[in-house]
RNA sequence: GGCCCCAUCAUCUAGCGGUCCAGGAUACUGGGUUUUCAUCCCAGACACGCGGGUUCGAUUCCCGCUGGGGUCACCA
């Protein structure tokens, strides 16, 4: 057994008032590598921008880790050995220690912010993801580490809460791999050695660019609202830039942990696709049992609908949604009664339909689906309809759309009474208005 | 523009010198099942950016080019 210390991993986002689904793709790797190496990770909260301060930001931090199942071992929530974990709560330790690095005269004062001297040299490390990355001295100039207002300027307080909480493995975006040399030169005037750096790759959006708050869905907020299930959208952020080394499309965060590795992230950016996206969260859907299916599809009906309705619609349309919120659409005419036009059904035999469906349906004596099933079926042939055509009128008629859940099965939840309703409504506007 | 990173189907990717006239998945197209849609099943089309090397042999190694991205703040 070797008797290298343990490994300490964190993410730092800060209290922006979201969650980002890039801060989710870099919790993830972060978390699975923690995991998989018996390691701590942490959550530290990168609150020194106080211009950019929001209310309740924190909460949305905590409910949105929560919702996917991510948890961390330190945080301001948690607490820990190595706290603060909010940056705000420090600030005259970064302060002192900026004071040092100028006692020490490795930094300087200028205009009222305090800068580190440039050390003149190259600067260069072994990434875990990436290999061997070099940096030429003229591009780590003098740089800020503390402002005149007094508070450290990003780069400061990340190295000296990095070295406090004794990070080993920083795992985060390429977007950051400029920022490296400053860091390690920070590391070095502290007379700490940097932790290992792993710069995973930046997601994109469809025009290859880093997703951005403006124009990108990033809002893990709006991934739960349209109903997303956050073990697909955990599954499918695993599958970019990672792959299974067995190809497996579908599995779990924990078989995820159990199969990470840093050698198997990819370099190049990955685009975040919804459309794979919408793919697992449909298969996630199909695996939900019926029970848990309701309770999802609860929380993303705008109609009051009891549990009975609920058990009766979910085998007709667990199969023919891929989010949540795609099933309001397909159930919506069982509360509200479709608009019916005669241009609706330019089919010649569509009053016949009507007139058929209607004769042969007031007669069922009780109103299973079986009674239904068979009285239609016989009608049908007896009249000699095109079974296809008759349905499609019973859709129009019943739902308004061609695109409905199974009609029969929809007919008996919908009930003999109000099935018998819509059809006479529909036999009216076929008589009576004017073509 | 300087610096840095990257480069296999439309997209996510497998591939770590011969096993690849490149495999899987999504999307797409066609077909089957089916009262619509969907699910499910089957089939199909689609990629190693270009040019030099190295090697008996390059998708795999090296260099250049091209292309894409990131970053250049008293923001994080």
């Amino acid at each position: 057994m070797s008797v290298k210390s343990k490994i300490r991993v964190r993410i730092a986002p800060s209290p922006t008032g979201f969650v980002h689904v890039g801060n989710v793709y870099g919790a993830l790797f972060n978390y699975a590598f923690a995991r998989k190496n018996n390691g701590t990770f942490i959550l530290r909260i990168d609150d020194t921008d106080q211009k950019r301060h929001v209310e309740g930001a924190e909460e949305v931090l905590y409910s949105g880790f929560e919702w996917l199942g991510i948890r961390w071992d330190e945080g301001p929530d948690k607490g820990g050995q190595y706290g603060p974990y909010k940056p705000s709560e420090k600030i005259d330790k970064y302060q002192k220690i900026a004071h040092d690095l100028v006692n020490q005269g490795l930094a300087y004062e200028e205009d009222g912010a305090i800068k580190l001297k440039s050390p003149k040299k190259d600067f260069s490390w072994n990434d875990a993801i990436r290999g061997e990355i070099t940096f030429p001295e003229t591009e780590v100039k003098d740089f800020v580490i503390l402002k005149s207002d007094g508070f450290p300027v990003y780069h400061f307080n990340s190295v000296v809460d990095d070295i406090e909480m004794e990070i080993t493995h920083v795992i985060r975006g390429e977007e950051h791999i400029s920022n490296t040399p400053r860091q390690i030169a920070l590391f070095e005037a502290l007379k700490a050695s940097p932790p290992v750096f792993a710069h995973f790759p930046t997601l994109r959006n469809s025009e290859h660019k880093k997703l951005s708050k403006r124009r990108d869905p990033v809002d893990l907020r709006l991934y739960r609202e349209a109903g997303y299930l956050p073990e697909a959208l955990v599954n499918f952020l695993c599958l970019l830039g990672w792959s299974h080394p067995e190809e497996k499309e579908i599995f779990s965060i924990n078989e995820f942990i159990d199969k990470f590795s840093l050698e198997r992230v990819r370099k190049a950016g990955p685009i975040f696709d919804s459309k794979k996206l919408d793919w697992i969260n449909g298969m996630y859907i199909r695996q939900l049992t019926d029970d848990e299916f309701i309770r999802h599809l609860k929380t993303h009906l705008s109609s009051d609908t009891n549990d009975e309705f609920l058990g009766k619609i979910t085998p007709l349309i667990k199969e023919r949604i891929n989010k949540l919120a795609d099933a309001e659409d397909l159930l919506k005419f069982f509360w509200e009664k479709p608009q019916v036009e005669k241009p609706l059904f330019e089919n010649e035999q569509s009053t016949l339909h009507i007139a058929s469906a209607l004769e042969t349906l007031r007669k069922v004596p009780g109103w299973s689906l079986e009674e239904i099933n068979s009285s239609l079926k016989k009608a049908i042939e007896e009249k000699g309809f095109k079974t296809g055509d008759f349905y499609m009128t019973m859709r129009l008629v019943l739902a308004g759309k061609k695109v409905t859940p199974p009609i029969n099965e929809s007919m008996e939840i919908l009930g003999k009474e109000e099935t018998l309703s819509r059809l006479e409504t529909a036999e009216r506007v076929m008589t009576f208005s004017p073509r």
